[in-house]
DNA sequence: GATCCCGTTGTTTTT
DNA sequence: CAACGGGATC
């Protein structure tokens, strides 16, 4: 054990950890050092004789989760920190659940439903009602179950509920309710739960088993929770029952990185934690170790803009460092290739590696145009997030085939896997297992058991037997084999990976590599050493569980791999890179045009912002484009306005006319428009075309002068008509000269006199004022 | 039962 | 501009 680990903290971070008992709030600015303390406090909590297994530490991430028992373990000296319940709420949760599901009437090893097997699950029900999937989209269904999952509410709560039945009444979805029902009930009889329930019924569980509470209780006798202003009113009831005994409750987070919202996460927690207990520690860590004066005046300046937040100050010793970098292009290609020739510079001029550079968007779409020119000139990058591998067809449905080894309830696996490969088992036969089911109120896997029975003849009968005692044969194998064993034989004797092997298309080709490649992480997982003792559980239920709890930052963070990073803002949470380009700052893009109706989601928009701009160690730049392509078309965006809110002083705003600039020089093709010539002008900082006016704001000025009428407000785009004379903000006055595409997509051609002639407008995007 | 073609659809963010 | 789903067709 390190005996001067102490020494390494400033006060107050000293302070957070040598506080043990009692409830410890600590309020950790972005860079302040915040896993230090949590890491070191677990340690300190060790070495005053706190048990590993009566301590609970939930992160964020997996990846969150290792590292800090890596630490902890490094700080100790032992491994004594295995014991450590370290893990993701959905991850410790559902390992708890699976240790308790039967009481809930679970199998133990219940299937773990994803996002999208929720949908599908949705889908079908809402055809069984005969519902129109296109107005009750599975997705917005799925989305109120889980508001109502995260808010602890239950079926019946919610079709009790009146303001929630109000809200689907306006909405024109009275049956949301009746749905959530027949999915709750649909859910348990496949012994399956999606991740809300994960939270949801662990809470039920805590609250209809005294018993069970009363051990948790015990066991965990000090609970440590990151990022705790993310977390929602499940997590939170949880927290407060599992904590109410010892009180030992230490919540860690940064109300001004409170992100999650549409997840259902609250920012009151953090907020009223203080209220929740007596005798409540505050600490605040204020020192950032991590970016540059110029860096963090700008982030604290930006974040000012929001109302009601845990005061506090955060500063650096850090010099001040470069300017903050304020791009703007013509387009998104060439945003693109702006970032991707600044990186190939700034290797050069600075002596960076592409690991040192992370592009940080909005929306995951955003990421082609960076793909395309980094590949353009041979840089290495990887994206993180996107579709994940564990949703790729052939992943999924070879993944099916285990969960339906391990739970034979899951009929939506089973679905998936009756007859793929084929074998006989069609359309007509399927139909005829679910009706018996439903009938007889057994499962779908009981119907087959007993086919002959049912009364299935024939080749059917046969080829139902034949698929009954295979999926048997892996159940059979599982107490003697592994799971990788298990998963080969699967592989075999279904066909699945001769099949694709013999499917010579590049397409065949990857699906063929994908299974591999599965094969290989169940390998990888069923042969990782333990390391020193530690009992991993190696159990096919296990790796299945891991899977679909994996989160997008705890893809293979191949530590070795020398590359340029692209992510989303949300995923870049919690990390650090000496380089950020934040990209797309642009008003409908980032803030996004969903979330500027209200102060609420405009505030946490900012907050987004705060968290790419503090991701930056050294350097920043922000980018933005005059017009990109979105839904296929090209749309103008006004930058966004918390380019707006960044104090002068920081902000080098020398390139804010990329485009202009551009113009001025007279060069106009793109293709010379070399990353050098960039790079000259920025270090001889040649003062743009509209200088004289740089103090106000040149960036902001619209493509055209036209200066909306005092009145302008958007009519509705169902009353137009061709030849109609409309108002346009930026293009000023016009004539629709024809009109295309569906009632509520329609695409007017309109001419601008003065406005840069033709123009393709969406209809239900672009504020239209009608003239006459 | 598979494949192809067409139209529709969607872009926040994710455990 | 994708990607996906539905329907028609073989």
């Amino acid at each position: 054990m390190k005996a001067n680990y102490l020494d390494e903290l400033n006060e107050q971070q000293r302070e957070a950890v040598i506080h043990i008992n009692g409830p410890l709030m600590i309020v950790a600015g972005a860079g302040s050092g915040k896993t230090k303390v949590l890491t070191t406090r677990i340690a300190h909590l060790m070495r005053n004789g706190v048990d590993a297994f009566n301590i609970l530490s939930l992160t964020f991430t997996n990846k969150a989760a290792r590292e800090m028992k890596e630490r902890v373990e490094k700080i100790l000296g032992s491994s004594e920190a295995r014991n450590l319940y370290i893990g993701t709420f959905h991850s410790v949760f559902a390992r708890l659940l699976r240790a308790e599901a039967h009481r809930l009437g679970y199998p133990n090893d219940f299937t773990i439903y994803d996002t999208d097997d929720a949908k599908s699950v949705l889908k079908t029900i809402i055809n069984e009602l005969n519902l129109d999937d296109k107005h009750y989209k599975p997705t917005f269904v799925y989305n109120r179950i889980s508001a109502a999952k995260n808010s602890l509410m239950g079926p019946d709560e919610y079709q009790l509920d009146h303001l929630v039945q109000q809200e689907d009444m306006r909405a024109n979805r009275p049956l949301i309710g009746k749905i959530y029902d027949m999915y709750a009930k649909r859910t348990f009889k496949n012994g399956a739960m999606d991740f809300d329930d994960l939270l949801f019924k662990m809470y039920i569980l805590l609250k209809s088993f005294p018993e069970v509470l009363h051990k948790y209780q015990h066991k965990f006798r000090y609970i440590m929770i990151d990022e705790y202003q993310d977390t929602n009113p499940a997590q939170y009831e949880i927290i407060k029952l599992l904590g109410a005994v010892n009180e030992n409750i230490c919540v860690v987070g940064d109300d001004a990185q409170s992100i999650y919202s549409f997840r259902g996460a609250t920012i009151q927690n953090i907020l009223q934690f203080e209220k929740d207990y007596d005798d409540v520690r505050v600490v605040k860590l204020e020192q950032n170790y991590r970016s540059t004066k110029s860096i963090l005046n700008v982030a604290n300046e930006v974040i000012a803009h929001n109302k009601g937040q845990i005061e506090k100050n955060l500063w650096t010793d850090n010099t001040e460092g470069d300017t903050i970098k304020l791009v703007r292009t013509m387009t998104d290609n060439e945003e693109g290739k702006f970032v991707a020739d600044t990186i190939s510079e700034q290797k050069l001029r600075n002596h960076y590696d592409n690991r040192d550079f992370v592009i940080l968007y909005r929306t995951n779409a955003q990421s082609r145009s960076f793909e395309e020119s980094l590949r353009r000139k041979a840089i290495p990058y990887r994206i993180y997030g996107g579709v994940s591998f564990y949703q790729r067809k052939e992943i999924k449905d070879f993944v099916a085939y285990l969960r339906v080894v391990m739970n034979t309830r899951d009929e939506e696996s089973l679905k998936r896997i009756i007859n793929y490969p084929v074998r006989g088992i069609g359309k007509t036969t399927i139909e005829k297992t679910l009706v018996l089911s439903n009938e007889h109120n057994i499962t779908m896997w009981e119907v087959l058991e007993r086919a002959r029975e049912f009364g299935f003849k024939g080749g059917t009968v046969e080829a139902i037997e034949a698929f009954v005692i295979m999926i048997k044969s892996f159940q059979a194998l599982l107490s003697t084999h592994n799971a990788y064993d298990v998963s080969v034989a699967v592989g075999k004797s279904t066909n699945i990976v001769k099949e694709l092997f013999n499917d010579k298309t590049t397409e065949g080709l990857a699906r063929y590599e994908n299974v591999q490649e599965l094969l290989n992480s169940i390998k990888e997982f069923t042969e990782t050493p333990d390391e020193e003792g530690e009992l991993l559980d190696k159990s096919m239920g296990s790796y299945l569980q891991q899977i679909t709890l994996l989160t997008d930052a705890d893809q293979g963070d191949d530590k070795d791999s020398n590359v340029v990073k692209l992510m989303t803002i949300h995923a870049a949470k919690g990390l650090e890179f000496p380089v950020v380009f934040t990209v797309g700052l642009e008003e409908t893009l980032f803030p996004s045009g969903m979330s500027i109706n209200t102060r609420e989601e405009l505030e946490e928009e900012r907050r987004l912002f705060y968290v790419a701009i503090t991701r930056a160690k050294s350097r920043l730049w922000l980018t933005h484009a005059n017009s990109r392509y979105r839904f296929g078309n090209l749309v103008q965006n006004e930058p966004s306005r918390f380019l707006e809110e960044m104090p002068e002083k920081y902000i080098d705003r020398s390139y804010a006319g990329g485009g202009s600039v551009r113009n001025a020089f007279g060069g106009g093709s793109t293709s010379n428009w070399g990353g050098n010539n960039m790079f000259d002008r920025m270090q001889k900082k040649t003062p743009p075309a509209q200088q004289p006016t740089q103090a106000a704001k040149p960036t902001f000025s619209p493509a055209t002068n036209h200066v909306p009428s005092a009145d302008f407000a958007a009519d509705d785009p169902a009353e137009m008509v061709v030849g109609m004379q409309v108002e346009h903000q930026k293009f000023g006055f016009g004539t629709i000269a024809s009109l295309e595409g569906a009632a509520n997509n329609r695409i007017a051609l309109i001419v601008f006199p003065k406005g840069g002639g033709e123009k393709k407008i969406m209809l239900n995007y672009a504020k239209l004022k009608i003239v006459r």
